[in-house]
DNA sequence: TCTTGTTCTGTAATCGTTTGCAGGGAAGCG
DNA sequence: CGCTTCCCTGCAAACGATTACAGAACAAGA
């Protein structure tokens, strides 16, 4: 009976053409003629035969994978972005191969492994501390980085790290916040160095004060921000704002504020930057920068399989746009 | 030079030996004799050769990839479930490829999809709202089930979900708590459902009473939550402890209560179920009973690496034990 | 010397598709 | 009626590995 999984010879033979036929009924119906198209479907039909994908892909030198290399899996900050790739990528017939580059040895070496193992026709980056030498590798399938990225060659799609920074910074000036900190991300990372970056300029743009012991040095996580705010207390002399540079920092900070007695914004004022789902659930909710993670992951998938499929592209970056969203953690400062 | 990728036949030309012998170099090389393995690595050295894992895959009949389908993979719940998946099977040289059980039109349709497909030589499977006819297909890969389940035969690992609902009212019940309200998961889901069923127990073993009115239905997101917690103020009577099945419910239902100025644990003591990692960076730090994901998702890859292995395993269900986190959002009940 | 056994290696078939090429037949045209 | 053109289809060669089988070389024992 059904003891074998059908192949494309048991639905020639059925239908009573050659595999040719049966193959190309497939891949581009219009050029067989429509009784045997439809002999042929019948017999696919009754064998409930599939197409061996592996034998595809050996055929057409291809393997239908896209290997998606990000620096955490367990970090919730991607989930969102790897719905977004599986939204282009599934529906294009790409299945996408998920691997941890801090899990391996050699985050470098990983990388060039999969580069050249020729087991995906592409691969999206989210990891922005590789070295750029890690891609150079001939005749290496198109790569493209999401949110972090490494130089201007490469393709990537990017937010508008310094604006969100500059936007974080105006909404705490128009507050009327004169005294301003940061609690930045890991140093080295392209993300924490931009938004710093945006940060500074803002203010000097602005003509505030910035003093060394208000940038806080972070690395994004929650347990960082609970640290920052223990930081922020042992200052002698404390900004009235803070600019985070991520949410879970800023989940962590007010966290340990709140449970040390201190009221956010009466005592503080907090702006983080990501917008992640439970901004708008704390007490108070989060004002923050919101950075479209879906659309992160669907652009970047789009290059991808654009890349791949003609080699070319509009533009070697993208520009995603971030938005200000404006709520209760943040406030005129005390008097 | 570098055009093209080397073969297994450019090996063989360059070490001046057959393919079968560079092939069985490499998968077991105690067959060949020292000299020749010697000149064979040299050459696979030169060439740069890099086994395609592809046709190796053709000739072998298997895909190096396993399939994890999961009800949504912008859920942050399940995002270590895969980290403890990725760091078994990225060792025994498996692709992990993720696919979104919600995205695509039917899902049971898309499991069979997969099971016949040939794409994979296992599947994790994180969604128990399939209906466990999809599974019946002779000849398909195995499956293991994960968190969630769908009967007794198919092999999955779960937690104690019972048992963590009745430490959560025994817990409560031991604060003074005599009126304990739940807000469940959704309908359906095997987890709310035996979360319930753990709850009710517990409260009857106690000789605790239980109106009707203090289950609140929710679907384990925070807007649930949120929607318990307006609920929960509508009551005519309330209970003074409340069960919530999941963690992002308590943060809504907590954070609601929060912005309306209700106090917890001094208004309603809160307990939660997973033990994400912002439990205990809110402010009062959230009490909860404890899933190891990481530990569950290592239990369900090996799990199904013995069975593509061997096709056997000790037991079909394997139960990992929960723990109760003890914080501040749980206190003596208001006199 | 012949037989037997061991150890290593090569030949060639095979996995299930895709696709360049060529041929068969019908239709169109002069 | 002959020639060209156009569809449609089949033949057969790939794609790059694995592996059953057989054969070669050599040593050891009778």
């Amino acid at each position: 009976m059904d003891r074998k999984v059908a192949t494309i010879q048991d639905v020639a033979r059925i239908a009573g053409v050659s595999t040719a036929t049966v193959s190309r009924t497939l891949s581009k119906p219009s050029v067989v003629a429509r009784s045997t198209r439809e002999a042929v479907l019948d017999a696919i039909e009754t064998t409930g035969y599939r197409i061996n994908a592996t034998a595809s892909n050996l055929r057409r030198q291809r393997t239908g994978t896209v290997i998606v290399l990000l620096p955490d899996i367990a970090n919730p900050f991607f989930s969102q972005i790897l719905a977004g790739l599986a939204s282009v990528l599934t529906p294009a017939q790409y299945g996408m191969l998920i691997a941890d580059t801090q899990s391996g040895p050699d985050p470098d070496e990983q990388l060039a492994h999969y580069l050249t193992s020729g087991q995906a026709d592409g691969v999206i980056l989210l990891d922005g501390t590789l070295s750029p030498r890690a891609l150079d590798i001939p005749g290496r399938p198109p790569v493209v980085m999401a949110c972090e990225w490494m130089d201007t060659t490469t393709p990537s799609v990017r937010v508008e790290n310094a604006r969100g920074a500059a936007l974080a910074v105006g909404h705490l000036a128009r507050l009327g916040h004169r005294h301003i900190g940061h609690v930045t991300g890991p140093t080295g990372n392209v993300l924490s160095e931009t938004r710093l970056e945006g940060f500074r300029d803002a203010l000097s743009a602005l003509g505030l004060p910035l003093r060394d012991e208000w940038v806080i040095e972070g690395d994004f996580s929650m347990d960082s921000g609970a640290a920052a705010a223990r930081a922020w207390l042992a200052l002698d002399s404390r900004p009235t704002g803070l600019f985070l540079s991520s949410d879970q920092m800023a989940v962590g900070f007010m966290g340990e504020l709140q449970r040390r007695g201190l009221t956010v914004p009466s005592d503080v004022s907090v702006v983080g930057f990501d917008n992640i789902e439970i901004a708008r659930h704390l007490s108070p909710g989060l004002t923050t920068v919101r950075q479209p993670r879906t659309r992160i992951g669907v652009r970047a998938a789009e290059m991808l399989l654009s890349l791949i499929d003609t080699g070319l592209l509009e533009g070697p970056t993208e520009m995603i746009e971030v938005e200000f969203m404006a709520r209760e953690s943040s406030a005129a400062p005390p008097r």
